[in-house]
DNA sequence: GTTGTCTGCCC
DNA sequence: ATTCTGC
DNA sequence: GCAGAATGGGCAGACAAC
């Protein structure tokens, strides 16, 4: 058994909440207790703001130019310019690699209004394939590439660029207009089995010998091997954007039937490659080393290259490297580092690809683009993310010098609240799905906890399942079973607490570029906490790094029910711009801290095939504990995470030997979980995890916590191998249930006996 | 009407 | 979600 | 340090199958 003993003592250790009021961030300086245990009265009657908002928003009108970085001039190393003239000897002006590319060039191949073959596409994905990992510069010519493509759909059929965009996203619309492909592997090998005469197992045999890496080379084999009298006309790219927008929208009976012909209808009007990234668009997994961040970096590029031509203004020009009106180096470059973060920006602030590529198609440039693609209530803005951080030293060492905050990190869904007006709220998701309909309840209480001068405002919070009559956060668990649509008020089951932690904008006045603590302090304002309902996430700032305050600090928090700590600057580097670095916050949690996080040892039972990168070898493995009781292995996991590339080569080479046809008959597995191998009891492997929760299909302590079902773990990880251990030693499963009962979120409240 | 499978989306 | 890797 | 690509548990909802 590892060591975990800690972390039992700290979860056991819980603190009782005492009922500290909150006082506004201006006055304090170190409040670590609040929200939960505000006033019961009504919020309306004590809405009385002495400070209002309207005085204390900014005075100065926000910057809509950016100013102009400090630009240096790079050429020929790591600016992008790096990209636009290096490499060009000796290639054709006329390929896309080329960083001389002039879409002119291609005019005879690519009519000026006539559609853009499909195959335009598939060939520029092939080569951006083909660079990848090829070493240095690769990943450079990969943006040329994508680049040129869009400069040459920009001089030939400019409306393709945004359906090339989302085939490149495999998406066909923003995130937050619902638009789900709906498809699956599952239908996909369906398709593929009826179209080409296969059957399902030599899909699966194709797969696990390595002979095609994913389902998209097994379309293409499967199409490459098919004789073909009529070919059908080829694909074009608007063609492809409208046939995945056509299977996104089928919905109701036979949907799943209409949605298999039309995979079907496309994977026989393809041509060469192209059936390959047909697969992967439909399973979103492109895996060519493209996402938008590379995206949006080529679509800077390009914009700056070329510009595109104006209704009643000035005719395009394809290379503005060219011509009379040519611009050197030293002009260029600058724009295009101005432009990227233009870009970028405008996507984080406006994460609408229609929009940005209009926007762009208009004209407007490094300096213009932000004044039309603003952040504005109503259309999600991307959220700052926090990176995982190793330990309380390494929190210290990122933050030393500066002024930070600590906050407790509540383990919910995250919540982006836009007020419209005070009678129009939405709410949106961490990924910018629309969680409107989902809280009804949370909409209420927001409107009735708005300070009177608030017209709109973006409010980033946690939303939290809530015990209202215990007053103690429930687990994320008992969150995820609230119905998702047509939601009454009348008849929510789960109810929430809604913890806010931040704020983007309010009464029109975007504050994504002020320091948090302005915008805590504004929020402090905006908002009247009500118990239980609406509060603000318990924080602690600091002005000096204490390494023993954080861990109390931590300690805190997990007795609270909360995860860790969110660690974040308070005035230098802190304002609200994922653009900048989408990881700008660190998270401290306690499963990250040696010592302090449940480590269990598990017995590896089965694997499962590897894809992709991890075709080749296994690229999870089915992980079980010993319950001596039972005499039996009982599943908790499997583990996908946490090996490094030789880990994978190791274990497989290792499994390869003690592969079994079977289950063992102490094997204790559902069906679902049905590996690909079988595999001996013979290794034990001490992995980590961030909690345990009750399992539908795991079997470990089975009975125990629920009835029918078993204890399973969140968020696993392979740590290494422990040869001092038999697979009997592994942990046994009266430990798996004294960890589970430890949780601090489930201690000490109703759920923690057969609530499930 | 019930059950099972698949998908997408939370983490 | 976590983690590893190439650049 | 970023960007990308592997992979996890588990839920509701939509359909299909029974």
């Amino acid at each position: 058994m590892a060591p975990r003993k800690g972390s039992l003592e700290a979860a056991f250790a819980r603190k009782e909440k005492g009922d500290t009021l909150t006082t506004p961030p201006s006055k304090q300086s170190q409040v670590a207790t609040n929200g939960a245990d505000g006033t019961p009265e009504a919020p309306a009657k004590r809405r009385r703001l002495e400070k209002g908002v309207a005085q204390t928003t900014p005075t100065k009108p926000e910057k809509v130019l950016e100013k102009v970085p400090e630009v240096t001039l790079h050429s020929g190393e790591t600016g992008p310019w790096s990209l636009w003239h290096g490499g060009s000897a000796g290639k054709d002006a006329k390929e896309l690699q080329c960083p001389a590319f002039d879409p002119k060039l291609r005019e005879a191949e690519f009519p000026v209004g006539k559609p853009v073959s499909f195959s335009l596409l598939s060939g520029a994905l092939l080569e951006i394939e083909e660079l990848k990992g090829s070493g240095k510069g690769s990943r450079k010519t990969m943006t040329v590439i994508l680049s040129n493509l869009f400069r040459l759909l920009m001089h030939v059929q400019p409306q393709d660029i945004i359906a090339a965009v989302y085939i490149l996203i495999n998406k066909v619309a923003p995130d937050y207009e619902a638009a789900e492909l709906g498809v699956g592997d599952s239908i996909i090998i369906k398709a593929l089995c009826e179209n080409f005469g296969r059957s399902e197992a030599t899909i699966k045999h194709s797969l696990a010998s390595g002979e095609a890496k994913d389902l998209g080379e097994v379309a293409l084999q499967s199409r490459m091997s098919q004789k073909m009298l009529m070919m059908p006309p080829k694909l074009t790219i608007a063609k492809v954007f409208s046939e995945m927008k056509a299977i996104a929208h089928s919905a109701g009976k036979e949907s799943q039937k209409a949605k298999k012909e039309k995979i079907q209808k496309l994977l026989v009007a393809s041509r060469g490659e192209e059936a390959k990234f047909i697969v992967r668009m439909l399973q979103a997994k492109l895996r060519i080393g493209i996402q938008i961040p590379t995206l949006l970096q080529a679509l800077a590029y390009a914009f700056t290259l070329t510009k595109p031509g104006q209704p009643s203004g000035p005719a395009a020009v394809t290379d503005r490297r060219k011509g009379q009106a040519k611009l050197s180096a030293a002009e260029l470059e600058p724009q295009m580092i101005v432009m990227e973060a233009a870009v970028r920006q405008a996507f984080s602030e406006l994460p609408n690809f229609d929009k940005l590529i209009g926007a762009l198609m208009e004209g407007r440039d490094g300096s213009s683009l932000l004044e039309v693609c603003r952040i504005s209530v109503g259309v999600p803005v991307k959220p700052m993310l926090a990176k995982p951080s190793k330990g309380i030293a390494e929190v210290g060492e990122r933050l030393a010098g500066k002024r930070f905050t600590g906050e407790w990190k509540y383990d919910g869904e995250r919540a982006q609240i836009h007020v419209l007006s005070r009678d129009v709220i939405q709410i949106y998701s961490r990924n910018s799905e629309n969680m409107t309909e989902k809280y009804p309840d949370v909409i209420e209480v927001v409107k009735q906890s708005l300070a009177e001068d608030v017209h709109s405002c973006i409010i980033d919070s946690e939303l939290v399942a809530f015990d209202q009559v215990n007053k103690k956060i429930l687990p994320f668990q008992v969150l995820t079973t609230r119905g998702r649509k047509n939601i009454t008020v009348e008849d929510i089951k789960v109810n929430v607490c809604l913890f806010a932690f931040d704020c983007m904008l309010i009464n029109g006045q975007p504050l994504v570029k002020e320091p948090l603590e302005v915008r805590r302090d504004k929020l402090w304002k905006i908002l009247w906490p009500s118990e239980g309902k609406v509060t603000f996430a318990v924080y602690r700032n600091f002005s000096d790094i204490n390494e023993e305050e954080i861990q109390a600090f931590l300690d805190e928090s997990i007795a609270g029910s909360c995860e860790g700590l969110m660690l974040k600057t308070l005035t230098e580097n802190a304002t609200y711009e994922p653009s900048k670095r989408s990881l700008n916050w660190l998270k401290l949690k306690k499963d990250y801290l040696e010592g302090m996080a449940d480590s269990i040892d598990v017995v590896p039972i089965g694997a499962y095939y590897g894809k992709g990168k991890r075709s080749g070898a296994y690229g999870a493995y089915l992980l079980a504990i010993y319950d001596q009781e039972n005499e039996e292995f009982q599943t908790v996991c499997k583990a996908g995470t946490g090996f490094s590339d030789e880990d994978l080569v190791t274990h497989y080479g290792f499994f390869k030997t003690h592969q079994r046809p079977c289950a063992e008959t102490n094997y204790n597995v559902n069906d679902k979980l049905k590996p690909d191998v079988w595999l001996e009891p013979c290794q034990v492997w001490e992995i980590r995890a961030a909690d345990l929760s009750i399992s539908p299909v795991h079997t470990s302590a089975f009975g125990v916590k629920a009835d029918g079902k078993g204890i399973g773990l969140r968020f696993p990880r392979f740590l290494r191998i422990r040869d001092d251990k038999t697979p009997e030693e592994s942990t046994g499963a009266e430990q798996i249930v004294e960890m589970f009962e430890a949780q601090a979120s489930v201690s000490g409240t109703a759920a923690a006996d057969d609530d499930f």
